[in-house]
DNA sequence: TCTGGGGTCCTAGGACCC
DNA sequence: TCTGGGGTCCTAGGACCC
């Protein structure tokens, strides 16, 4: 941070050769906290962290003002606000961020069809085909985020290179309202000197085992032998990151990546203890699953039960069903059964979660009929409108048979 | 008053099959 | 008479990312 003093920002130079850069990353700078803004435009300027305020709460979002104590997100808040007495918290109102997330990406829509999300608040853009409309990638880049700026009020900040990673890398070097654009010829001389932290999976701990081995900086990983990398990181990690420290990421723009999990997990305001209150809360979690299940169209043949106990410990059990199911019921019986199968029922636990694998779409034996007027209307549609036309009861609720025979209850499928 | 909630990917061991 | 190797599936844990 502290890069508004234009000393230490990378910008990009006039007249640079963007002709190979031709992967954006458009990422909004401290995107919660700027939505908070445009709703109180009085704490412009202020330390302002976007976050719960209870005890276990961390810090969603900071201003770069908040960033200058050393706030930043996942920063517990207790911490935070010890950093930084005078913030000013706000609660978070990710309906508000969703709304905003939505009007940026239109944008990018607009400008390319190959647009691929990453998470609310970031996107890469391969912007090749985009030269006879819109020009060249520095043209597009500028355009993008003079469009973001007028349209939603909100700053971004852009990288444009040859690949994915250095592209990230270049809208983070940007940060914050900046623009970079890294040429394919001088992505090497741009990466070496930066430290190994820069490089995509990196983090805490990676750093720590490379910086034993010597390794400070990512020229350090491009020069070191394979089988120091492999030592420290694996086989798929050492190839990984020597390829990305030489600025080769053969990783391709994917407009959208299919889901292969959906879950949920809460964390206590303080740990519990009572079995009973676990179970409820697992099943709470089982049906929010289902329901994004069933929205999603997915069904999933794992459930994951996942249990953090008040040391921080975490486990997690799974087991893989013979059928797929949606069903919150299926899910909370088997989530339940490797609880109970834990025999780890008197220990405290602070976070309990539930989740789907192996997801796979739901087999279509929907059952319904072809309405002239209407067209395919499902079965539960069709019977709700019956019963408003002529009364709860008049219709029988149907059971319904599956096509190899069972009975297939349809209660609580519905969301 | 230290550590959220949504995910992805990788590793490693064991079972099981050929 | 004491043990090959490849492949896949399942499970548990951990690092990392936003």
């Amino acid at each position: 941070m502290g890069k508004q003093d234009g000393t230490s920002r990378h910008v990009t130079r006039p007249g640079v050769d963007d002709s190979t850069a031709t992967i954006l990353h458009v990422d909004m700078d401290a995107f919660f906290a700027s939505v908070e803004l445009l709703d109180h435009p009085e704490l412009v300027g202020r330390p302002v962290i976007v976050g719960h305020r209870s005890a276990r709460s961390i810090v969603t979002a900071a201003t770069y003002e908040a960033r200058k104590f050393g706030v930043n997100s996942a920063l517990p808040m207790a911490i935070a606000l010890r950093r930084c007495p005078d913030a000013i918290v706000l609660e978070p109102h990710f309906d508000r961020y969703q709304h905003f997330s939505s009007m940026v990406m239109e944008i990018f829509d607009e400008v390319t069809p190959l647009v691929e999300r990453l998470g609310i608040d970031e996107a890469f853009l391969d912007v090749a085909g985009a030269r006879t409309v819109f020009g060249s990638p520095l043209r597009v880049a500028e355009l993008i985020r003079s469009r973001v700026r007028a349209e939603t009020g909100l700053v971004c900040s852009v990288g444009a290179a040859s690949t994915k990673f250095v592209a990230k890398l270049a809208s983070g070097l940007s940060k914050p309202d900046g623009l970079l654009v890294v040429p394919a010829d001088e992505t090497v001389e741009l990466l070496h000197p930066l430290p190994i932290s820069k490089l995509w999976g990196v983090g805490g701990k990676t750093e720590e085992v490379l910086r034993g081995r010597g390794l400070h900086t990512i020229g350090d990983v491009a020069r070191a032998s394979r089988e120091t990398l492999v030592r420290a990181v694996g086989e798929a990690g050492a190839d990984r990151l020597h390829d990305l420290s030489w600025g080769i990421d053969p990783r391709r723009v994917h407009t959208r990546a299919e889901e292969k999990s959906v879950g949920h997990e809460m964390t206590f305001e303080t740990d519990i203890t009572d079995p009973s209150v676990i179970r409820t809360e697992l099943l709470r979690m089982s049906n929010m699953v289902a329901v994004r299940l069933r929205k999603a169209g997915l069904v999933g043949r794992t459930v994951v039960l996942k249990l953090r106990f008040g040391d921080f410990t975490t486990i997690t059990r799974s087991k893989t069903i013979g059928e797929p199911t949606d069903l919150g019921r299926r899910i909370y019986e088997e989530v339940r059964e490797v609880y109970e199968a834990l025999g780890k029922q008197d220990a405290p636990i602070r976070l309990v979660g539930v989740r789907a694998e192996q997801l796979q779409e739901t087999a279509t034996t929907q059952f319904g009929l072809w309405d002239e007027s209407e067209g395919w209307r499902e079965a539960e549609d069709v019977m709700d409108a019956a019963s408003a036309k002529f009364g709860r009861g008049a219709v029988k609720p149907a059971r319904l048979l599956g096509h190899n025979g069972y009975e297939r209850p349809r209660m609580g499928q519905r969301d």
